[in-house]
DNA sequence: TTGATTTTAGAATGAACATTCTATTTGTTG
DNA sequence: CAACAAATAGAATGTTCATTCTAAAATCAA
Protein backbone atom coordinates (compact mmCIF):
# COMPACT_ATOMS: atom_id res chain seq x y z
CA UNK A 1 0.00 0.00 0.00
CA UNK A 2 1.72 3.35 -1.17
CA UNK A 3 1.10 6.85 0.40
CA UNK A 4 1.40 9.82 -1.06
CA UNK A 5 3.60 12.92 0.46
CA UNK A 6 0.37 14.18 1.94
CA UNK A 7 -0.71 11.40 3.06
CA UNK A 8 2.59 10.75 4.77
CA UNK A 9 2.54 14.02 6.26
CA UNK A 10 -0.24 13.36 7.63
CA UNK A 11 0.64 10.50 9.80
CA UNK A 12 3.77 12.01 10.64
CA UNK A 13 1.52 15.12 12.10
CA UNK A 14 -0.86 12.87 13.94
CA UNK A 15 2.35 10.83 15.52
CA UNK A 16 3.76 13.95 16.65
CA UNK A 17 0.74 15.06 18.30
CA UNK A 18 0.50 11.96 20.03
CA UNK A 19 3.82 11.76 21.42
CA UNK A 20 3.59 14.95 22.70
CA UNK A 21 -0.08 14.50 24.37
CA UNK A 22 1.52 11.10 25.86
CA UNK A 23 4.56 12.78 27.49
CA UNK A 24 1.91 15.66 28.66
CA UNK A 25 -0.50 13.17 30.08
CA UNK A 26 2.23 11.43 31.89
CA UNK A 27 3.66 14.45 33.29
CA UNK A 28 0.35 16.31 33.83
CA UNK A 29 -2.87 13.56 33.48
CA UNK A 30 -5.41 13.61 30.71
CA UNK A 31 -6.97 16.73 32.72
CA UNK A 32 -4.04 18.25 33.82
CA UNK A 33 -2.15 18.85 30.78
CA UNK A 34 -3.56 21.78 28.87
CA UNK A 35 -3.87 21.99 24.66
CA UNK A 36 -1.16 25.09 24.66
CA UNK A 37 1.40 22.68 26.53
CA UNK A 38 0.59 19.95 24.01
CA UNK A 39 0.77 21.87 20.94
CA UNK A 40 4.05 23.33 22.66
CA UNK A 41 5.60 20.44 22.89
CA UNK A 42 4.55 19.29 19.54
CA UNK A 43 6.16 22.70 18.06
CA UNK A 44 2.67 23.10 16.40
CA UNK A 45 0.17 26.57 17.10
CA UNK A 46 -2.80 24.81 19.30
CA UNK A 47 -5.28 25.99 16.47
CA UNK A 48 -3.22 23.46 14.32
CA UNK A 49 -4.07 20.56 15.95
CA UNK A 50 -7.53 20.97 15.40
CA UNK A 51 -6.75 19.71 11.81
CA UNK A 52 -5.94 16.57 13.08
CA UNK A 53 -8.06 16.14 16.09
CA UNK A 54 -11.64 17.01 16.27
CA UNK A 55 -10.97 18.06 20.25
CA UNK A 56 -8.88 17.20 23.33
CA UNK A 57 -11.29 14.09 23.93
CA UNK A 58 -10.27 12.67 20.78
CA UNK A 59 -6.38 13.07 21.67
CA UNK A 60 -7.26 11.00 24.84
CA UNK A 61 -8.68 8.27 22.64
CA UNK A 62 -6.14 7.86 20.16
CA UNK A 63 -3.80 7.77 23.09
CA UNK A 64 -5.59 5.11 24.90
CA UNK A 65 -6.13 3.39 21.73
CA UNK A 66 -2.35 3.38 20.64
CA UNK A 67 -1.09 2.53 24.47
CA UNK A 68 -3.41 -0.55 24.35
CA UNK A 69 -2.39 -1.63 20.95
CA UNK A 70 1.14 -1.60 21.96
CA UNK A 71 0.46 -3.37 25.40
CA UNK A 72 -1.64 -5.96 23.16
CA UNK A 73 2.01 -6.29 20.94
CA UNK A 74 3.76 -7.37 23.68
CA UNK A 75 1.43 -9.87 24.71
CA UNK A 76 1.41 -11.07 20.88
CA UNK A 77 4.92 -11.97 21.19
CA UNK A 78 4.39 -15.11 23.10
CA UNK A 79 2.60 -16.36 19.86
CA UNK A 80 6.08 -17.28 18.21
CA UNK A 81 7.52 -19.07 21.52
CA UNK A 82 8.22 -23.05 21.84
CA UNK A 83 5.15 -25.33 23.32
CA UNK A 84 7.91 -26.79 26.01
CA UNK A 85 9.15 -23.72 27.10
CA UNK A 86 5.60 -21.21 26.82
CA UNK A 87 4.89 -21.43 30.82
CA UNK A 88 8.64 -20.63 31.91
CA UNK A 89 8.84 -17.97 29.16
CA UNK A 90 5.70 -15.93 30.34
CA UNK A 91 6.62 -16.92 33.85
CA UNK A 92 10.18 -14.90 33.03
CA UNK A 93 8.06 -12.21 31.71
CA UNK A 94 6.58 -11.09 34.51
CA UNK A 95 9.03 -12.01 36.89
CA UNK A 96 11.56 -9.89 34.56
CA UNK A 97 8.80 -7.02 34.61
CA UNK A 98 9.41 -7.07 38.71
CA UNK A 99 12.85 -7.08 38.56
CA UNK A 100 13.40 -4.06 36.01
CA UNK A 101 11.46 -1.47 36.57
CA UNK A 102 8.86 -2.40 34.20
CA UNK A 103 8.56 0.94 31.85
CA UNK A 104 7.49 3.70 33.95
CA UNK A 105 5.67 5.46 31.40
CA UNK A 106 3.61 3.10 30.28
CA UNK A 107 2.84 2.41 34.38
CA UNK A 108 1.47 6.15 34.49
CA UNK A 109 -0.11 6.21 31.47
CA UNK A 110 -2.37 2.80 32.25
CA UNK A 111 -3.28 4.14 35.88
CA UNK A 112 -4.44 7.35 33.82
CA UNK A 113 -6.22 5.46 31.57
CA UNK A 114 -8.09 3.51 34.46
CA UNK A 115 -9.12 6.01 35.63
CA UNK A 116 -10.46 7.63 33.01
CA UNK A 117 -11.72 4.30 32.10
CA UNK A 118 -14.45 4.67 35.00
CA UNK A 119 -16.03 7.74 34.04
CA UNK A 120 -15.77 7.66 29.96
CA UNK A 121 -17.53 5.02 28.02
CA UNK A 122 -15.70 5.49 25.20
CA UNK A 123 -12.48 4.96 26.98
CA UNK A 124 -13.70 1.65 28.31
CA UNK A 125 -15.13 0.85 25.34
CA UNK A 126 -11.18 0.94 24.12
CA UNK A 127 -9.79 -0.84 26.94
CA UNK A 128 -11.98 -3.46 27.05
CA UNK A 129 -11.90 -4.31 23.37
CA UNK A 130 -8.41 -4.55 23.55
CA UNK A 131 -8.49 -6.41 26.42
CA UNK A 132 -10.40 -9.21 25.13
CA UNK A 133 -7.89 -9.90 22.26
CA UNK A 134 -5.39 -10.05 24.84
CA UNK A 135 -7.07 -12.46 26.46
CA UNK A 136 -8.62 -14.65 23.33
CA UNK A 137 -4.87 -14.89 22.61
CA UNK A 138 -3.50 -15.76 25.70
CA UNK A 139 -6.05 -18.25 25.95
CA UNK A 140 -5.60 -19.86 23.08
CA UNK A 141 -2.37 -20.37 24.43
CA UNK A 142 -2.48 -21.72 27.41
CA UNK A 143 -5.65 -23.97 26.63
CA UNK A 144 -4.01 -25.32 23.33
CA UNK A 145 -0.08 -25.05 24.07
CA UNK A 146 -0.10 -25.69 27.73
CA UNK A 147 -3.11 -27.75 27.75
CA UNK A 148 -4.44 -26.53 31.44
CA UNK A 149 -7.89 -26.64 32.50
CA UNK A 150 -10.23 -22.88 33.12
CA UNK A 151 -8.25 -21.43 30.36
CA UNK A 152 -10.05 -18.30 30.85
CA UNK A 153 -9.66 -18.10 34.56
CA UNK A 154 -6.33 -18.87 34.58
CA UNK A 155 -5.46 -15.93 31.90
CA UNK A 156 -7.44 -13.58 33.78
CA UNK A 157 -5.26 -14.43 37.28
CA UNK A 158 -2.08 -14.04 34.81
CA UNK A 159 -3.34 -10.69 33.92
CA UNK A 160 -3.98 -9.69 37.87
CA UNK A 161 -0.46 -10.45 38.43
CA UNK A 162 0.88 -8.26 35.85
CA UNK A 163 -1.35 -5.04 36.43
CA UNK A 164 -1.29 -5.77 40.06
CA UNK A 165 2.11 -5.43 40.45
CA UNK A 166 2.15 -2.26 38.52
CA UNK A 167 0.34 -1.10 41.16
CA UNK A 168 2.13 -3.05 43.85
CA UNK A 169 5.17 -0.96 42.97
CA UNK A 170 3.92 2.44 42.96
CA UNK A 171 2.66 1.59 46.76
CA UNK A 172 6.01 0.36 47.85
CA UNK A 173 8.73 1.35 45.71
CA UNK A 174 11.12 0.01 47.67
CA UNK A 175 9.81 -3.82 47.95
CA UNK A 176 12.78 -6.27 47.29
CA UNK A 177 12.54 -7.18 43.90
CA UNK A 178 14.73 -10.47 44.26
CA UNK A 179 12.29 -12.50 46.54
CA UNK A 180 9.54 -11.04 44.79
CA UNK A 181 10.47 -12.52 41.46
CA UNK A 182 11.15 -15.42 43.38
CA UNK A 183 7.71 -16.54 45.24
CA UNK A 184 6.36 -14.57 41.80
CA UNK A 185 8.26 -17.02 39.30
CA UNK A 186 6.70 -19.93 41.91
CA UNK A 187 2.93 -18.88 41.78
CA UNK A 188 3.18 -18.68 38.20
CA UNK A 189 4.07 -22.01 37.48
CA UNK A 190 1.47 -23.12 39.73
CA UNK A 191 -1.20 -21.35 38.32
CA UNK A 192 0.39 -22.74 34.30
CA UNK A 193 0.76 -26.06 35.16
CA UNK A 194 -1.23 -28.12 33.24
CA UNK A 195 -2.80 -30.60 35.98
CA UNK A 196 -6.07 -30.03 37.82
CA UNK A 197 -4.25 -30.02 40.99
CA UNK A 198 -1.00 -28.92 39.65
CA UNK A 199 1.08 -30.17 42.58
CA UNK A 200 3.20 -32.78 41.44
CA UNK B 1 -11.29 13.53 74.79
CA UNK B 2 -14.40 16.16 74.93
CA UNK B 3 -15.16 18.56 72.01
CA UNK B 4 -16.30 21.50 72.04
CA UNK B 5 -19.57 22.50 70.12
CA UNK B 6 -17.06 25.01 67.80
CA UNK B 7 -14.70 21.89 67.37
CA UNK B 8 -17.67 19.58 66.40
CA UNK B 9 -19.20 21.98 63.66
CA UNK B 10 -15.49 22.53 62.52
CA UNK B 11 -15.22 18.38 61.96
CA UNK B 12 -18.67 18.06 60.78
CA UNK B 13 -18.00 20.45 57.54
CA UNK B 14 -15.17 19.14 57.08
CA UNK B 15 -16.37 15.98 56.80
CA UNK B 16 -19.23 17.57 54.46
CA UNK B 17 -16.62 18.79 52.32
CA UNK B 18 -14.90 15.79 52.03
CA UNK B 19 -17.80 13.76 51.38
CA UNK B 20 -19.04 15.89 48.44
CA UNK B 21 -14.91 16.21 47.19
CA UNK B 22 -14.72 12.50 47.43
CA UNK B 23 -18.18 12.03 45.19
CA UNK B 24 -16.88 14.66 42.94
CA UNK B 25 -13.68 13.34 42.51
CA UNK B 26 -14.90 9.98 41.60
CA UNK B 27 -17.41 11.62 38.86
CA UNK B 28 -15.20 13.64 37.86
CA UNK B 29 -11.52 12.89 38.79
CA UNK B 30 -9.02 14.92 40.93
CA UNK B 31 -8.78 17.27 38.35
CA UNK B 32 -12.00 17.40 35.99
CA UNK B 33 -13.82 18.41 39.15
CA UNK B 34 -14.11 22.26 40.25
CA UNK B 35 -14.60 23.48 43.53
CA UNK B 36 -17.65 25.27 42.41
CA UNK B 37 -19.10 21.69 41.93
CA UNK B 38 -17.88 20.28 45.23
CA UNK B 39 -18.74 23.54 46.99
CA UNK B 40 -22.63 23.22 45.83
CA UNK B 41 -22.30 19.36 46.16
CA UNK B 42 -21.11 20.10 49.97
CA UNK B 43 -24.32 22.76 50.48
CA UNK B 44 -21.98 25.83 50.92
CA UNK B 45 -20.20 28.63 49.24
CA UNK B 46 -16.88 28.36 47.16
CA UNK B 47 -15.07 31.05 49.38
CA UNK B 48 -16.50 29.16 52.33
CA UNK B 49 -14.46 25.88 51.71
CA UNK B 50 -11.44 28.37 51.88
CA UNK B 51 -11.89 28.59 55.64
CA UNK B 52 -11.26 24.69 56.45
CA UNK B 53 -8.68 23.98 53.51
CA UNK B 54 -6.01 25.92 52.12
CA UNK B 55 -6.31 25.28 48.73
CA UNK B 56 -7.85 22.15 46.08
CA UNK B 57 -4.75 20.20 46.77
CA UNK B 58 -5.44 20.49 50.42
CA UNK B 59 -8.27 18.57 49.83
CA UNK B 60 -6.74 16.00 47.55
CA UNK B 61 -4.36 14.96 49.96
CA UNK B 62 -7.19 14.94 52.74
CA UNK B 63 -9.29 12.41 50.55
CA UNK B 64 -6.18 10.70 49.40
CA UNK B 65 -5.22 9.95 53.48
CA UNK B 66 -8.49 9.46 54.33
CA UNK B 67 -9.58 6.67 51.55
CA UNK B 68 -5.95 4.82 52.72
CA UNK B 69 -6.66 5.13 55.95
CA UNK B 70 -10.14 3.11 55.19
CA UNK B 71 -8.69 0.62 53.22
CA UNK B 72 -5.87 0.18 56.21
CA UNK B 73 -8.78 -0.51 58.64
CA UNK B 74 -10.30 -3.40 56.96
CA UNK B 75 -6.94 -5.00 56.90
CA UNK B 76 -6.61 -4.54 60.29
CA UNK B 77 -9.95 -6.16 61.41
CA UNK B 78 -7.62 -9.64 60.35
CA UNK B 79 -5.73 -8.75 63.95
CA UNK B 80 -9.09 -10.01 66.01
CA UNK B 81 -9.31 -13.36 63.72
CA UNK B 82 -8.09 -16.75 65.25
CA UNK B 83 -4.88 -18.21 64.20
CA UNK B 84 -6.09 -21.44 62.93
CA UNK B 85 -8.69 -19.95 60.50
CA UNK B 86 -6.67 -16.92 59.03
CA UNK B 87 -5.04 -18.26 56.13
CA UNK B 88 -8.77 -19.06 54.98
CA UNK B 89 -10.49 -15.76 56.36
CA UNK B 90 -7.75 -14.00 54.22
CA UNK B 91 -8.76 -16.10 51.33
CA UNK B 92 -12.14 -15.61 51.69
CA UNK B 93 -11.85 -11.92 52.23
CA UNK B 94 -10.19 -11.57 48.96
CA UNK B 95 -12.35 -14.51 47.34
CA UNK B 96 -15.66 -12.46 48.17
CA UNK B 97 -14.18 -9.22 47.12
CA UNK B 98 -14.51 -11.03 43.61
CA UNK B 99 -17.69 -12.89 43.93
CA UNK B 100 -19.79 -9.60 44.77
CA UNK B 101 -18.65 -6.28 43.38
CA UNK B 102 -15.47 -4.73 45.50
CA UNK B 103 -17.29 -1.67 46.65
CA UNK B 104 -17.29 0.51 43.13
CA UNK B 105 -16.64 3.79 44.83
CA UNK B 106 -13.37 2.81 46.66
CA UNK B 107 -11.77 1.14 43.49
CA UNK B 108 -12.38 4.22 41.35
CA UNK B 109 -11.12 6.81 43.76
CA UNK B 110 -7.95 4.19 43.96
CA UNK B 111 -7.02 4.70 40.25
CA UNK B 112 -7.38 8.23 40.74
CA UNK B 113 -4.99 8.51 43.69
CA UNK B 114 -2.34 6.38 41.74
CA UNK B 115 -2.67 8.05 38.73
CA UNK B 116 -1.68 11.45 41.07
CA UNK B 117 1.03 9.44 43.01
CA UNK B 118 3.28 9.31 39.73
CA UNK B 119 3.48 12.56 39.40
CA UNK B 120 2.42 14.62 43.19
CA UNK B 121 5.31 13.62 45.96
CA UNK B 122 2.56 14.81 48.36
CA UNK B 123 0.17 12.24 47.25
CA UNK B 124 2.88 9.40 46.93
CA UNK B 125 4.27 9.74 50.43
CA UNK B 126 0.39 9.61 52.30
CA UNK B 127 0.02 6.44 49.89
CA UNK B 128 3.51 4.45 50.84
CA UNK B 129 3.20 5.17 53.97
CA UNK B 130 -0.28 3.69 54.92
CA UNK B 131 0.54 1.11 52.53
CA UNK B 132 3.68 -0.01 54.76
CA UNK B 133 1.44 0.43 57.71
CA UNK B 134 -0.71 -2.14 55.82
CA UNK B 135 1.94 -4.37 55.24
CA UNK B 136 3.30 -4.58 59.20
CA UNK B 137 0.29 -5.29 60.00
CA UNK B 138 -0.21 -8.31 57.36
CA UNK B 139 3.66 -8.89 57.89
CA UNK B 140 3.17 -9.96 61.30
CA UNK B 141 0.19 -11.69 60.99
CA UNK B 142 1.82 -14.18 58.23
CA UNK B 143 5.01 -14.65 59.85
CA UNK B 144 3.69 -14.70 63.42
CA UNK B 145 0.36 -16.35 62.93
CA UNK B 146 0.53 -18.75 60.29
CA UNK B 147 4.41 -18.96 60.24
CA UNK B 148 5.13 -18.80 56.68
CA UNK B 149 8.99 -17.81 55.63
CA UNK B 150 9.34 -15.45 53.26
CA UNK B 151 6.26 -13.16 55.08
CA UNK B 152 7.19 -9.92 53.66
CA UNK B 153 7.06 -10.82 50.13
CA UNK B 154 4.00 -12.80 50.46
CA UNK B 155 2.27 -9.92 51.89
CA UNK B 156 3.14 -8.07 48.86
CA UNK B 157 2.02 -10.63 46.31
CA UNK B 158 -1.47 -11.02 48.72
CA UNK B 159 -1.32 -7.04 47.88
CA UNK B 160 -0.38 -7.50 44.68
CA UNK B 161 -3.63 -9.82 44.07
CA UNK B 162 -6.18 -7.29 45.73
CA UNK B 163 -5.31 -4.51 43.29
CA UNK B 164 -4.63 -6.61 40.77
CA UNK B 165 -8.32 -7.62 41.17
CA UNK B 166 -9.77 -3.75 41.34
CA UNK B 167 -7.83 -3.31 37.75
CA UNK B 168 -9.01 -6.66 35.88
CA UNK B 169 -12.59 -5.89 37.00
CA UNK B 170 -12.19 -2.77 35.21
CA UNK B 171 -11.07 -4.11 31.80
CA UNK B 172 -12.84 -7.88 32.00
CA UNK B 173 -16.50 -6.48 33.57
CA UNK B 174 -18.16 -9.75 32.72
CA UNK B 175 -15.14 -11.97 34.28
CA UNK B 176 -16.52 -15.45 35.10
CA UNK B 177 -16.89 -14.74 38.98
CA UNK B 178 -17.18 -17.65 39.76
CA UNK B 179 -14.18 -19.70 38.11
CA UNK B 180 -12.08 -16.55 39.24
CA UNK B 181 -12.92 -16.77 42.77
CA UNK B 182 -12.51 -20.56 42.42
CA UNK B 183 -8.50 -20.39 41.11
CA UNK B 184 -8.06 -17.22 43.62
CA UNK B 185 -9.25 -19.39 46.57
CA UNK B 186 -6.26 -21.91 45.32
CA UNK B 187 -3.53 -19.45 44.71
CA UNK B 188 -4.33 -17.45 48.18
CA UNK B 189 -3.55 -21.09 50.05
CA UNK B 190 -1.27 -22.14 48.12
CA UNK B 191 0.79 -18.17 49.01
CA UNK B 192 -0.52 -18.86 52.40
CA UNK B 193 0.83 -22.26 53.27
CA UNK B 194 3.33 -22.05 55.93
CA UNK B 195 5.81 -24.83 54.74
CA UNK B 196 8.61 -23.62 52.49
CA UNK B 197 7.44 -26.05 49.46
CA UNK B 198 3.67 -25.27 49.88
CA UNK B 199 2.62 -28.76 48.01
CA UNK B 200 1.04 -30.78 50.64
C1' DT C 1 4.67 29.89 -13.16
C1' DT C 2 -0.12 30.47 -11.80
C1' DG C 3 -3.98 29.40 -9.52
C1' DA C 4 -6.07 26.35 -6.22
C1' DT C 5 -5.79 23.76 -2.17
C1' DT C 6 -3.79 22.34 1.99
C1' DT C 7 -1.16 23.36 5.94
C1' DT C 8 0.09 26.22 9.46
C1' DA C 9 0.39 30.13 12.87
C1' DG C 10 -1.39 32.93 16.10
C1' DA C 11 -4.66 36.04 17.82
C1' DA C 12 -9.52 36.21 19.50
C1' DT C 13 -13.31 34.42 22.27
C1' DG C 14 -15.97 33.13 25.84
C1' DA C 15 -16.42 29.89 29.41
C1' DA C 16 -14.62 27.78 33.54
C1' DC C 17 -11.45 27.78 36.91
C1' DA C 18 -9.05 28.50 41.68
C1' DT C 19 -8.74 31.82 44.74
C1' DT C 20 -9.63 36.32 47.29
C1' DC C 21 -12.37 39.94 49.07
C1' DT C 22 -16.25 42.14 51.24
C1' DA C 23 -20.26 41.83 53.50
C1' DT C 24 -23.74 39.63 56.20
C1' DT C 25 -25.46 36.35 59.26
C1' DT C 26 -25.05 33.41 63.13
C1' DG C 27 -23.46 31.97 67.53
C1' DT C 28 -21.18 32.78 71.91
C1' DT C 29 -20.01 35.02 76.00
C1' DG C 30 -19.99 38.42 79.52
C1' DC D 1 -29.23 41.98 75.60
C1' DA D 2 -24.87 43.79 73.78
C1' DA D 3 -20.68 43.22 71.68
C1' DC D 4 -17.55 40.54 69.71
C1' DA D 5 -15.87 36.57 67.11
C1' DA D 6 -16.69 32.88 64.07
C1' DA D 7 -19.10 31.14 60.13
C1' DT D 8 -20.93 31.82 55.83
C1' DA D 9 -22.45 33.71 51.27
C1' DG D 10 -21.62 35.42 47.04
C1' DA D 11 -19.65 38.61 44.01
C1' DA D 12 -15.12 39.99 42.09
C1' DT D 13 -10.59 38.86 40.07
C1' DG D 14 -7.32 37.41 37.14
C1' DT D 15 -5.85 33.38 34.98
C1' DT D 16 -6.09 29.39 32.13
C1' DC D 17 -8.60 26.64 29.28
C1' DA D 18 -10.61 24.48 24.86
C1' DT D 19 -11.99 25.93 20.81
C1' DT D 20 -12.73 29.05 16.68
C1' DC D 21 -11.50 32.45 13.42
C1' DT D 22 -8.51 34.96 10.14
C1' DA D 23 -5.06 35.18 7.43
C1' DA D 24 -0.51 33.87 5.84
C1' DA D 25 2.67 30.46 4.08
C1' DA D 26 3.65 26.19 1.78
C1' DT D 27 2.58 22.68 -1.52
C1' DC D 28 0.74 20.82 -5.50
C1' DA D 29 -1.40 20.45 -10.14
C1' DA D 30 -1.55 22.16 -14.71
Amino acid sequence: MYLTGAEKRRTARIEQILDAAAACFVEYGFHGAGMAKIAARSRMSPGHIYHYFENKEAIISAIVDRESARAAERFAELDAVDRAELADVMTERVVTSVAENTDILQSALNMEMLAECQRNPVIAKIIQRHDRYVREQLTHLLRDKIGVDQAEARTDMIMVFVSGLANRLLRHPELDRESMAELMRETMLYILSPSQSPCR
